[in-house]
DNA sequence: TCAGGAAGTAACTAGATGGTGCATTAAGCG
DNA sequence: CGCTTAATGCACCATCTAGTTACTTCCTGA
């Protein structure tokens, strides 16, 4: 599309020998995927170097530490899905429709992004220390809260919900049925004898999660 | 009670300087809050070993490498709750008030044993070997769903529950919303700026949780 | 065009870390 | 009581690991 551009002024950069940004997002994308792979304990800072095609001496350069490194992981990984949830639009739709696409919505993302899963499981082991310094997660947190409660409020204006459910617990069920599921795959799918993982499996839980929920809400 | 024993015949052991069974409970203790602590990779040999106040060689005499040890706990974490739970007789209970009690006897072991709940995770990061080679955890699974899927039709008989649930689904949901709850309580708490672990809080999750799985049974 | 700062590299360190070889000592049996 | 065996302790190793030092190479603005 761009075939005259020159280096300087190019919105679609290409490739430099030097260039700061692409290199810190080769380490955060590294970083990420080792963290969410063997946690912040078993993960090696050579490793994510080596996957990143950086230097060591470059992680330290941008990000101070190892700790400092997972803190900027787990901030990403939890703005990610804040965005992605609030770009669904929910309060555009129906009452139930909004929550059924919102339970939806959370599993497929659960699926489609496991080391989201990985690294808040990580992140818990080491109480919450990372999270608890990200003002930017409690802002987006807060809209997410907001959000599933102005879909409770909808519901029971419309007739559809019952009254008087904390939107809080009915955020963690959402989220648990799904994430139980998904990061127990392995001890779960030997547990009970079946490939959780398997396609009419995932499917099927979907079906059942939905269920669930709408069971739970409905007046 | 026993003040005549001596140190051969007596059933309660006193003390003796030398005690295999005695210092492999002490390192298996050690061993499970360690590994709960801080994952497989994280958990040090050298720490356990000092916490059981045992020699590190006992664990390599003993258990033969940190992983084998890792797995001994692991097991016998799934064999302590499995146990527990057929303990709960709940085929003498009616089918409502026997599925109220093994949502209530859930939440509660998770938050009596969160170490459980820690060793699960980490398992799982490991993709499960290790419960993968247990053929006792095997077995004791395949009579939980059974007890389980046992109370389900009994409930679908005395037309309490409606018919057609699978007791694997079922299963997985009375776990997922008290085990997110407990294993997300750090990030949970700040996410939702609430503390979750509050008594109030906790009392009033039960509630929810219970009333979650009676709507989703119900006829 | 060229100086200086930014990007990048390789080799290194100090302290862990999982795992062992071997000597020592207690238990308990005959 | 002495002897065999199992339990225990100590010192040690090879390797790994987060973090650093000292250096080279590239980019860019004046």
């Amino acid at each position: 599309m761009d075939a005259t551009s020159d280096k300087s002024s190019n919105v679609a950069k290409k490739k430099r020998l030097r260039d700061a940004e692409a290199t810190k997002l080769r380490i955060l994308e590294a970083a990420k995927s080792d963290f969410a792979k063997n946690g912040l304990g078993g993960a090696r800072v050579d490793v994510i170097a080596a996957k990143a095609k950086a230097n060591k001496r470059m992680i330290y350069h941008y990000f101070g530490s190892k700790d400092n490194l997972f803190q900027t992981v787990v901030e990403n990984a939890y703005l990610d899905i804040r965005t992605a949830e609030l770009k669904l639009h929910l309060d555009d739709l129906e009452p139930k429709e909004a929550l059924e696409r919102l339970v939806q919505f959370t599993w497929q993302y659960y699926l489609r992004n496991p080391e989201f899963i990985t690294l808040v499981n990580s992140e818990n082991l080491h109480r919450a220390k990372h999270v608890k310094k990200s003002e930017l997660i409690k802002t987006a947190s807060r809209k997410f809260v907001a959000m599933v409660s102005s879909i409770l409020d909808r519901g029971v204006i419309s007739g559809d919900f019952r009254a008087g459910i904390d939107p809080v617990q009915l955020n963690i069920t959402i989220a648990a049925i799904g994430y139980y599921y998904i990061t127990n795959r392995f001890t779960g799918s030997i547990i009970f004898e079946r490939d959780l993982m398997d396609k009419d499996a995932l499917n099927e839980r979907l079906e059942f999660n939905i269920d669930t929920i709408i069971r739970l809400v409905s007046a």
